[in-house]
DNA sequence: AAAATTTAGCAACAGCGTTGCGTAATAGGG
DNA sequence: CCCTATTACGCAACGCTGTTGCTAAATTTT
């Protein structure tokens, strides 16, 4: 990791992501509702929010009279102020969804995409299905951009698809660029499960803590959230989860380890029996609590959802049973909000990230 | 995580550390490097350098001749100019160093703790520990403070341990408290892990990537170093590595899980077969990697450090293994640089890293 | 009508990194 | 010997940030 500079134009952004955070969170919010937040002064929230209103982010919305003394003015965010659309690329569909400033997924369509489909065909494929949405709304000005969610291996940071899995026509694709070329709008790149606990973090606000995504689609992975940001590891390869030994002397995997958590999962969902498949599975959520330990962990995925309460009790019972011992040690376990959107909407909402998120440094 | 306010004294900091690391990182360094290594201009280094300066903690130390034009001037950090100590307290022994600016460990000393000692026994023998250091050095006024590295449960951000393994005393003992009053001295509570993995990243600087430490010491425990600060996760309780499960078959716990790592990597310590443990750890190391995607592993710990060739080996050849399908999945796996120190120094480092290191927003 | 209370914001300020430009120190060439 | 090119350094002015001090506005209570 390279730090980088840090000059006033970063607090400007900083200061100024603390309150979207806010707007985001809270339907309607105050300046004494930012000031308690964030511990600036309430003339420096005054500055903030002025510049906000100037570009139209967010708005008053009405007053509040506290009784007695002068009333305060209600701001609310703007959600039609900014658009993103969210792409999320599995290796049989194209599923786009059109995403607001808020949060607010507003169209969401899935659309076939050929096998082994070329980078070609999937940027005809979004770019089709880009100008439907745009015409849709009218969205002028203001569309921020494209972001895409898909399988690794990939570089987030030079968006780049090194060698997707089961894809023959992904080695070394320089995506972002020829994307940005293509539908001459900022792209991101970055993996599908990052991409979807960006969702999670993004619509909880700024005080959502340290959690991980459990998709379990064609294998299972896992988005991370850790310390106020998308966990993506040294080379943008985190997340496979699925690949974590929990049976030494298990069925071999298609990675060459065995006993992963994926194969052993797959043997018994596809012996039937899922309920044990959710077991497996939550042995798993458990170690990653073990080792991470998280405040929120979110269940996701098209096989997961397909049978959304056996896994949410049976991941439920296991992180309690594992807790029990301590009552401080509390974890969220809950099924995304988003369901089969997740992907998508988080992908397109780390293009709002970029602009409206906490700038970092690192 | 509740994220805090930016104003422009954050920026100073922010800024000095950045060529605090530099110092630390390259022995001698010249203007030009920190602007090379930070992208702040020359005129902003200068003001940083002539600060640090006048407080005495970096020093010109000659010029560099560039072949033609006006010599450079380059300077040094003054490892003296600044002292911590670090205490790594485990269940019978207890473990002090004195450490400078730059993470060298200059006075190490182990002292036995009795069986089921008490937070007053504990603060007499670290009273005595001190008073004895700081007599040797003279250290008045560069003493920075206090860090503790020991086992958990415990809670980081209140200086609170909540319930050390195996030590009845300690339920809900406010350490850090108690330890400021009885000494007089600043003083930082972590896991021993997290203090362990600081020392790694605080020795090799701001460009330090994700990285883990993999403890073996009466079981087995990991500290983890996560885009550019330490990883404690929701409770302060991550880095239970050793509780998660490897061998779903296997035997039972004393957690009450079956096949928790660290269980069958005893029972094969245990019947003699080091080698064999070895390769369970490595299990679980890869385990880490595909969850995390880290770019250094470092391992330490007493029951390691007995067969620190075969257990570094076994490591290496699993990490090599699982990268081999793709070459831009460098993981570097190396034992820890300080050896039975590590926890203690790390310790040490925390307390000079809340003054002279890259300074928390979050 | 006066007092108390709460909110809002103008104006001056301190501190940060940046920019513009002059100065110091060295080597090489005419 | 002097001039020029080159490299490093730093003063001074600047733009920007959040902060501080203080005044004004809007409302309820007395």
């Amino acid at each position: 990791m390279t730090r980088v500079t840090a000059d006033v134009t970063f607090l400007r952004g900083y200061n100024q992501a603390l309150v979207m955070a806010v707007g985001r969170t809270a339907r309607t919010f105050e300046r004494a509702t930012v000031v308690d937040a964030t511990g600036l002064t309430p003339q420096a929230v005054s500055k903030v929010i002025a510049r906000l209103t100037a570009d139209g982010l967010i708005r008053p919305a009405g007053v509040r009279r506290p009784g007695i003394g002068k009333p305060a003015v209600v701001y609310e965010l703007v959600p039609d102020s900014r658009y993103a659309i969210g792409a999320h690329v599995a290796r049989r569909t194209l599923r786009l969804v059109l995403v607001d400033l808020a949060g607010t997924v507003h169209h969401s369509a899935v659309s076939p995409l050929p096998r082994d489909f070329t980078p070609e065909q999937l940027l005809d494929a979004l770019a089709a299905g880009i100008d439907t949405m745009v015409g849709v709304g009218d969205l002028r000005g203001r569309l921020t951009g494209l972001g895409i969610g898909m399988i690794g291996p990939l570089d987030h940071a030079n968006g780049l698809v090194r060698d997707a899995h089961g894809l023959r026509h992904w080695r070394d694709v320089a995506l972002r660029e020829i994307a940005e070329k293509r539908l001459g709008l900022p792209v991101h790149l970055d993996k599908d499960v990052t991409a979807g606990i960006t969702a999670e973090a993004w619509r909880h606000g700024a005080t959502f803590g340290d959690a991980a995504l459990i998709m379990v689609e064609s294998g299972i992975g896992g988005g991370f959230w850790l310390g106020g940001a998308a966990h993506r590891g040294a080379h943008t390869n985190a997340g496979e989860f699925g690949h974590t030994v929990v049976d030494l002397t298990g069925p071999r995997c298609v990675c060459g380890r065995h006993g992963c958590l994926e194969i052993v999962h797959q043997h018994a969902a596809e012996a039937g029996d899922i309920a044990h498949a959710a077991r497996v599975l939550a042995v798993g959520v458990v170690n990653l609590l073990q080792t991470l330990d998280l405040a929120h962990v979110l269940l996701a995925g098209a096989d997961l959802l397909r049978h959304p309460q056996t896994y949410l009790s049976a991941v439920t019972e296991a992180v309690q049973a594992d807790a029990r011992r301590a009552d401080w040690l509390s974890t969220r376990v809950a099924l995304s909000g988003l369901g089969a959107d997740v992907i998508a909407a988080g992908a397109a909402m780390q293009i709002l990230d970029q602009h409206y998120g906490i700038p970092e440094l690192a």
